[in-house]
DNA sequence: AAACTTACCTGGCCC
DNA sequence: CGGGCCAGGTAAGTT
């Protein structure tokens, strides 16, 4: 997969933090197979998270062609969204250490927008998420990996006003729970298009690999 | 069954209203057999109803301590939470006329406590309680009764800011519907203690008579 | 379609 | 101070 920035100010180029492009070329010498290792990692989106997403409201509004494009047609075989009510998505942090975090996944018809909500307020404790800064989701065929960088980190920025807590590092390999896939019913084109930070972006080649989804039925 | 207050203030020796240690001395003239006309008034738990529990909510909180001790043991031969979503619970009356409210009790894994759904709002509209207020649960034998006091109402009330919109009298014993008995495997000790109101009560030979549960898989 | 009802989540607080 | 309890929100189904 490769980002090809189709207008404006190429600020979708500079998601190297967590974002798409980095090459998983170095092995950190546990879990990984060898296929694993030989692919890249796909970038899927970056959000600047908002007050609200990092607030109290303890959820990370998805932006809604994302989450119809990558996620709706990975769950459940494409049914409809009323139907999965307690999608639960797995996300291996980015830094590694083989730490995992599940973010409940969720549509709010009210406001027809999509939601991470439980276990979302629990990362942006952990990774002290502010406002301006940005969350970025990638997978590796089908690990989900989610990776934060702080506001002003990247090209253009003038001065950092807050670093890293913690130097990148290649994730480690770890099989955390036995995944079901879904098998892939896709049909998706290979070349896509959505826009990003106001700048369309084309992905090209994204292979039809299914999402580290696990689906829980969650009703008690 | 007496309480005795084992500490502190003794307000729950207050629990008059449809609290412990009312002799049902007055035969009502329907229904009630020699033994229950016997019996004393059981009492259970007492509430001080929050904002929440008369609100929009529709929903009894009902203390865990107390759905423990006195519901779950009875429910299902003491099998697990989980197997009992929908248990309906029938109270009758406590100021008597025959009338009863069902309530559906269940427990909520979410916020790991257990409430009153169905039923319970029209208990509320019904005996217009408010935030403050004082519901009151007790048995005689297998009947179950409810009753409520307003805010204010005991020792050490300054003035009462509003009284009872009903006067007390005895409930009549009327058989509502059939009723099932749980084949009691009752092994709890018959001196048992709970704290009400931060004082350690006493409950001095309850005996182990069923409750009135019905047991309905109301899952949609 | 609005109101009601159930279900679910989470922070505050208390033990 | 960590975990559990519960009060009070919010979401979505039902009628």
């Amino acid at each position: 997969m490769a980002l090809t920035a189709g207008g404006g100010e190429s600020r979708g180029a500079e998601q190297d933090g967590g974002g798409g492009g980095v090459e998983l070329s170095r092995s950190s010498g546990n879990g990984g197979n060898g296929e694993e290792r030989r692919m890249r990692r796909e970038h899927m989106f970056d959000k600047v998270v908002t007050p609200s997403d990092v607030g109290k409201l303890n959820r990370l509004v998805v932006p809604k062609h994302f989450a119809e494009r990558h996620i709706l047609p990975r769950l459940l075989g494409g049914a409809a969204r009323a139907a999965c009510p307690g999608a639960v998505l797995r996300f291996e942090d980015g830094r590694g250490g083989g730490r995992a975090w599940a973010f409940r996944f969720s549509y709010w018809s009210s406001s027809q927008s999509y939601v991470m909500t439980k276990g979302w307020s629990a990362f942006v404790r952990d990774r002290r998420l502010a406002a301006g800064d940005t969350v970025s989701f990638c997978r590796t065929g089908a690990r989900l990996f989610i990776d934060c960088r702080r506001r002003g980190t990247g090209i253009g920025a003038s001065a950092p006003p807050t670093r890293l807590l913690a130097p990148a590092v290649m994730p480690q390999v770890v099989t955390l729970m036995p995944q079901r896939s879904t098998s892939s019913g896709e049909t998706a084109p290979h070349v896509r298009c959505f826009r990003l930070f106001g700048v369309d972006l084309e992905l090209i080649g994204a292979e039809p690999l299914s999402l580290d989804l696990q689906l829980a039925l969650m009703r008690r």
